[in-house]
DNA sequence: CATAGTATCGTAAACGTTTACGGAGCGCGT
DNA sequence: ACGCGCTCCGTAAACGTTTACGATACTATG
C-alpha cells in the first residue's frame, strides 16, 4: 500500500508492475499462470491486481496472441424467428455458458439485423476478430456461412444440420425422429391420412421434419399426399392457417403433426371454431419448446426436451473441436442428434375405427 | 492485380500498403476517410481493400484509439426472465440496430449467466473493453451497475428507470400510466375492489406498476388493500397462482390488473376452472407484449406498444449521450417514458351494478 | 573448484492499427 | 528569387499485452 491505492481504474500492466517493483513481464506471467514465476511473487501480484482492480485490456491481449476468450452465438432474429423463437435462444445460451464459464470463456450473442445479409454480417464479425469461435444457429439447407468459416479457419459449431460439404460439428434436434415417432403413433391409432406442417422459411429443420414424415409414411405403406403438407409460419397465426387450409380439403386428414407448439394454439382455436375437438375428432401431435401450450384443453400430445442440455452438448462439441481445449473434451463424434421425449396427452387419445 | 490476388484472408494493412506501393499511413487515412489524402489514391485503396477482402483488425484498432464501434446490450436471462421475456429482447434489439447500423455500430448481446452476479459480470465486460457503450436492461430499483458505469466513464443508457443517484439516460415503458389508465377504466365500470399482480423479482418496473396502481386508487378515494396485491412470477404459472390466491379470499376482487399477458393465460384457465368467466364475472386488464394472448376468449383488454420503436428511442437516447454522436442526436431530455396504447377487448366489458 | 542444471526474473520485440509530425512538391504573389 | 500556403504523403511512435531469449543467482554434482 505504498503508492496510491485504488484510485482510478488502473492504467495498465505497466502501472501494476512498477507499483510492485517488478518487471512487467513477470507480472504478466504471474497473472497468466505461467510456470516461470515464484509462487511467492505470484501471490503478491495477484493480490495487488485484485486490490487495484486491474483487469487485462482485452484489445492488447488479443492483438498480441490473437485470441479473445469470447465465443459468439450468431442469431438471425429474422421476422419469423422473432415471432417464434421465444426463449429458445436464451435457454440454449444458459447451457452454453454453463460449460464456457468453466474455461473463462464469455459468450456474446451476435444478432444479425433483419435487413442485412447473414453472410455479409458474419463476414464482418469474423473480420472484427472479437470472437475466437462461433456458434451458428438457424442453419439453412445449404448455408454459405459454413464455407466462409471453414475458409477463415475459425472454429465453429452449428445448431442444426445442413447439407453443406464442410464436415463441421453440429448438434441438432432429432426432428426426423419426432416425425417418425409421431407417424408411428398415429398409425398405431388407426390413422391413415396424416397431415403435417412445414415451415415457410428454408430453415433446414423443416426439410428434415417433412422428410422424416415422408419416409415414415412410406414405411407404413401410406401414399404421400402433397396436399397434406401445409406450409405456414411457425406461430399461432400459422397454426390457424394450417387448420383453415385442412378444413378446406374435401378429403381431409384425421390427424395432424405440427412442427411447433405455438401452432397448436392457433390450430386448436380454428378447429374448435368449426366445432371440431382435438382428441375427439382430430388427432394433434406437436413439438413443444417451452411450456407455453400447457394450458391447452385437451392436453397436447407433444415431444419435448431440455434445450438447456442441448446447449451444454453443443458447447462441448465446439470446445472439442478447438485445439486449445480438445484434449479436455475428447470426442469420437462431433455430430449429435439430440433426442426428444414423448409427452402423451389427450389430443391424440382416440382411436380410429379403421374402415379396413 | 500485380501480386497475388485474393488468396488468404490478408495479413494486415501493411500487406495492403505494399501491394499498392503506398505507405501504410496513407492507406489507413484513406480507409478511415481522413482529409489528408488524394481522392484518386483513396479510390485505389478502397478498391484494393475490397478486392483483397481486407478488413481492419479490430484489436489493433481499438488498442490504438480505444474505441470498438460495438455497443453492448446486457441481459440477465435470469430464471424468471428466460421464462417470460419472450422475444422482447430480440424485438427491442431490432429497433436498436436500425439506428446503430446507420453509424456502422454493431450491437452485441451480453447475457449474464444465471449463476453469476450481474455486477461482477458487468465489471468484467467493462474491463474487457469490447464495447464502447452499454445498454442495461432489467433495471432494479437500486442498481449498483449504474454507479459502476458512471465511475468507469463508459456511456450507457438503461431500459427501465431506477432510483439510482446517477442521472443517466433511460427509456422505460409507462407502467405508471398503464396502472392509472387501467384503474380509471375499471372504476368507471363500477369496480371498487381491484386486484393487481406484482412481479416476484425486484425489477423496478414492478414497483412502478404497483405504485401507480396505489396512487390511482387514492385518487378515486378507494382504500388500498394489501391483500389485493399478489406477488407472482410473470408467467402462465404466475397467472394461475394469482387467480388461485384471489379465489381464496373471502372478500375477493371484481377486477384484476395483470402486469404481463402470459399471466392472463394462466389466470383465464384457473378462474374458468372455477366457473368464473372473464368479462362476465370478473374484469381482466393486462399488459400485452407480443401477440401471444390473442386467442384468449373472451378477448383480453390490454395495453400494448411497439417494442421495436422503443428500441429506436433508446438507441437515439444513448447516442445523444455519446460525445462522438451527440451533435447528430441533439436532445433536450434523455429520459423517456414510453406510452402504451389501450386495446379494448371483452375481458372487462361488463359494468358492475354498483351497490352504492 | 569448475561445471551443469534449475529457478526466477528482466529485456525487448512483436501483434495491427492510428496519428502527430514533418517533408516534399507545387502554385502563386511579391 | 523568395517565401508562403496548400496538398499530399511517409515516418515513427504509441496503444497494452505476451513471450522468446538471455541474464542472474543459487544448488547440486563431479
Amino acid at each position: 500500500m505504498a503508492h496510491g491505492g485504488k484510485l482510478r481504474p488502473m492504467k495498465g500492466i505497466r502501472q501494476l508492475a512498477e507499483h510492485l517493483d517488478i518487471s512487467i513481464g513477470t507480472v504478466s506471467r504471474a497473472l497468466n499462470g505461467k510456470p516461470d514465476v515464484n509462487e511467492e511473487t505470484r501471490k503478491r501480484v495477484l493480490a495487488a491486481a485484485e486490490q487495484l482492480g486491474y483487469v487485462a485490456n482485452q484489445s492488447g491481449r488479443s492483438l498480441r496472441q490473437g485470441t479473445t476468450n469470447v465465443i459468439g452465438l450468431m442469431i438471425q432474429s429474422s421476422r419469423e424467428t422473432v415471432e417464434n423463437s421465444d426463449n429458445f435462444f436464451l435457454t440454449v445460451t444458459g447451457g452454453l455458458q454453463s460449460v464456457f464459464s468453466r474455461h473463462k470463456l464469455d459468450l456474446i450473442m451476435l444478432p444479425c439485423p433483419h435487413d442485412e445479409d447473414p453472410y455479409e454480417y458474419l463476414k464482418r464479425m469474423v473480420a472484427r476478430r472479437i470472437v475466437d469461435a462461433l456458434i451458428i444457429s438457424e442453419t439453412q439447407r445449404v448455408d454459405k456461412r459454413f464455407d466462409l468459416l471453414a475458409k477463415a479457419k475459425i472454429p465453429f459449431a452449428a445448431l442444426g444440420r445442413s447439407l453443406s460439404g464442410t464436415q463441421h460439428p453440429w448438434a441438432d434436434l432429432d426432428f426426423d425422429g419426432v416425425a417418425n415417432a409421431a407417424v408411428d403413433r398415429l398409425v398405431a391409432h388407426g390413422h391413415r391420412r396424416i397431415a403435417v406442417s412445414a415451415p415457410s422459411s428454408d430453415i433446414n429443420l423443416g426439410f428434415i421434419f417433412v422428410d422424416g414424415y415422408r419416409r415414415a409414411l412410406e414405411r407404413h405403406g401410406i401414399a404421400y399426399d402433397p396436399a397434406l403438407v401445409i406450409r405456414a409460419k411457425s406461430s399461432e397465426q400459422g397454426g390457424y392457417q394450417v387448420a383453415d387450409e385442412l378444413l378446406g380439403l374435401e378429403n381431409g386428414p384425421t390427424a395432424v403433426i405440427l412442427i411447433y407448439e405455438l401452432m397448436a394454439i392457433g390450430f386448436y382455436r380454428r378447429v374448435m371454431e368449426a366445432g371440431i375437438i382435438p382428441g375427439r375428432d382430430i388427432a394433434v401431435v406437436s413439438f413443444r419448446e417451452a411450456p407455453r401450450a400447457k394450458f391447452l384443453q385437451p392436453a397436447l400430445t407433444c415431444f419435448r426436451t431440455s434445450v438447456h442440455d442441448l446447449g451444454v452438448e453443443l458447447a462441448e462439441i465446439l470446445l472439442s473441436s478447438m485445439p486449445a481445449y480438445s484434449q479436455e473434451y475428447p470426442r469420437k463424434t462431433r455430430q449429435t442428434v439430440w433426442p426428444l421425449e414423448l409427452i402423451p396427452g389427450e389430443s391424440d387419445a382416440f382411436r380410429l375405427k379403421t374402415a379396413k
